[in-house]
RNA sequence: GGGAGAAUUCCCGAGUGGCCAAAGGGGGCAGACUGUAAAUCUGUUGUCAGUGACUUCGGUGGUUCGAAUCCACCUUCUCCCA
C-alpha cells in the first residue's frame, strides 16, 4: 500500500489540488511540504496533534516537512471558521507562544539537517513594506473572489475587519516565499484552511508560472459534527501542566462509541490491518478499543512512562475501585486544616469545584464520595488526621478522582 | 461624513421603573439507567451565608424612595445612505 493510499484509508485526506501529482510526489518522498501553526496559545492542542502525526507519516516516507510557526500571521489572526474577531495578541505573547510550540514539536518531529525544518514567518512577514507588498502580490488577488471564499462567508454577516481580511494574503505570501526560498512545493492544513491555501497556489501560479500543491486534512469531528479535542469549551492541551497525562488519557478513553475507530485510524500509527480487525468489535468490547486509543495517544504525547501511569490509574479507579498513586492530588498542610475542613472547603481547595455553592449542591445531590463512602452533609468535617490515616480520595461524580495529601 | 439600531448572567435570547439573580433554549455539572459510551428521564446551573445578605444586565455619571429598564456622555458593533 502506498503512502497516499494509506492516508486515504485512514480518512485523513479531505481535499487536494491535484490527486495524481500529489500522490506520486509524496509516495516517492519528493515533497517538501509545510504546515502552519498560528501561536494563539502557549501550548499545542489535540487538534494540532493530528497535523503533527501527518507530518510524521510523510517524513517517514522521505518527504521533508517544514513546520511553520506563525509568528507573523498571528499578528493578523485567521478569521476562518470564526464568527468573531480574535483577541489581538501582543508581540511578546506571540513570541512566548512560539517558543512553547517549538519545544513541544521537537519532542515529536525530528528536526535538523536533512530532516524537518522549523521556520517562523515573522522572519519575512514583519519586514514587508505595505506599498511594495500591494504592488507585488496585492495585484494578484481579486477581492471579488476573496469575498466568495468560504472562510469569509460566515463573517459577512457579523462583519470582517480589514486586518483579518488580509490574513489570506499573508498565508498566501508564506507559501510563495517558501516556494522560492525553501523549495517548498506543497502545503498541508486543516480543511478550514482550504481557501487560504488555494490563495497560495494561485499566487505562485500567477507570479512564477509554476504549480504548487495543497492538501487538506479532514478535521477531527465527532459523530455530531463537533470539533473534537475540546472539553466544555476548553482545549485538550499537549502541555502536561495544562492538561495532565491522566486527563489527556481520560479524554480519549471517554470518546463516543461512534468515534473510537475513526480516532484510532486518524491519530495512531497502528497498522491498518489491526485497526480493521477492531472495526468488527461491538458493544462493550469497544471499551477495549478506547483503552488502546487512549494509551497510544498518551504514549506518543507524554511518553511510555506517563501512559502506563495514566492507564494504571484509570484501571484502578474504574476497575476495582482501588486507590492509585497516579491520580491528580492536592497537598494541604496540617496547619491549613486547623480544626478540620468541611467537605465543601476541601473540594474548593482541590479545585474540584469553582465555588462553595457548587460543592454544596453536588453533595446535596449525592455526587460526592470520600473513599467510596457517600458524603451526606456539606458540613461534614474532615481533619488532618482523617487524611493522614491512609489514602484520602474524593470522588466527584463518576469520573473525577482527586487525592488529598497531608504532611 | 450623514442617519437608524444594538450591547443582558458560559453561549443564544426574553425582559422596557418595583412581583428580577433576571423567562426560554443550548451547553455544563450531578442523580437514575449503563459499558468510564450514546440516547432517555430527573435535579441543578452568580457569590457568600441555613430561608437572608452581597455583587451582576458594555463603561462613567445622573434622575428616582427604588433602574437591566429613564436621562447625559463615552466605548464597541451592526445596518442604511455617501
Amino acid at each position: 500500500m502506498t503512502l497516499y493510499e494509506e492516508l486515504q484509508a485512514r480518512g485523513l485526506i479531505a481535499q487536494v489540488t491535484n490527486e495524481a501529482e500529489i500522490s506520486e510526489m509524496i509516495n516517492a518522498g519528493k515533497a517538501t511540504f509545510y504546515i502552519g501553526f498560528d501561536c494563539t496559545a502557549d501550548s499545542l492542542t489535540a487538534g494540532h496533534f493530528m497535523a503533527l502525526t501527518l507530518m510524521k507519516r510523510l517524513q517517514l516516507a522521505g518527504n521533508k516537512p517544514i513546520a511553520l510557526i506563525g509568528g507573523g500571521t498571528t499578528m493578523i489572526g485567521d478569521p476562518s471558521g470564526r464568527t468573531d474577531m480574535r483577541q489581538m495578541l501582543t508581540k511578546e505573547a506571540i513570541d512566548h507562544n512560539a517558543e512553547c510550540f517549538k519545544r513541544q514539536m521537537e519532542r515529536f518531529i525530528e528536526f535538523g539537517e536533512d530532516k524537518a525544518r522549523m521556520v517562523n514567518n515573522a522572519d519575512w512577514l514583519l519586514k514587508l513594506n505595505y506599498v511594495d507588498l500591494l504592488r507585488e502580490v496585492g495585484a494578484c488577488f481579486s477581492v471579488n473572489n476573496m469575498l466568495r471564499a468560504e472562510c469569509y462567508k460566515q463573517r459577512m454577516e457579523k462583519g470582517l475587519s480589514f486586518l483579518e481580511f488580509n490574513y489570506m494574503i499573508m498565508q498566501s505570501y508564506d507559501f510563495y516565499y517558501m516556494f522560492q526560498h525553501m523549495g517548498c512545493n506543497m502545503q498541508f492544513g486543516g480543511d478550514d484552511q482550504w481557501s487560504n491555501m488555494l490563495g497560495g497556489t494561485e499566487l505562485i501560479r500567477k507570479k512564477l508560472g509554476k504549480d504548487a500543491h495543497a492538501m487538506t486534512i479532514t478535521l477531527l469531528t465527532d459523530s455530531q459534527g463537533k470539533k473534537m479535542g475540546k472539553t466544555a469549551g476548553n482545549a485538550v492541551w499537549l502541555d502536561p501542566n495544562k492538561t495532565s497525562p491522566y486527563e489527556f488519557y481520560q479524554y480519549w478513553r471517554n470518546v463516543d462509541d461512534a468515534d473510537v475507530l475513526k480516532c484510532i485510524r486518524m491519530l495512531t500509527f497502528l497498522p491498518l490491518e489491526q485497526i480493521n480487525e477492531m472495526d468488527t468489535w461491538e458493544g462493550s468490547q469497544l471499551n477495549r478499543a478506547k483503552e488502546i486509543l487512549a494509551y497510544e495517544l498518551t504514549n506518543m504525547v507524554h511518553g511510555e512512562e506517563e501512559a502506563n501511569k495514566a492507564q494504571e490509574a484509570s484501571r484502578a479507579l474504574f476497575g476495582a475501585g482501588a486507590i492509585s498513586a497516579n491520580m491528580p492530588s492536592t497537598e494541604i498542610s496540617a496547619a491549613d486544616f486547623g480544626e478540620g475542613l468541611t467537605i465543601v472547603d476541601l473540594m474548593v481547595r482541590c479545585k474540584l469545584t469553582a465555588s462553595k455553592g457548587e460543592a454544596r449542591r453536588l453533595v446535596d445531590q449525592g455526587g460526592v464520595m470520600v473513599n467510596d463512602v457517600k458524603v451526606t452533609s456539606p458540613m461534614q468535617v474532615f481533619t488532618a488526621d482523617d487524611v493522614k490515616q491512609g489514602d484520602f480520595v474524593i470522588k466527584k461524580g463518576k469520573k473525577t478522582f482527586h487525592k488529598v495529601i497531608c504532611k
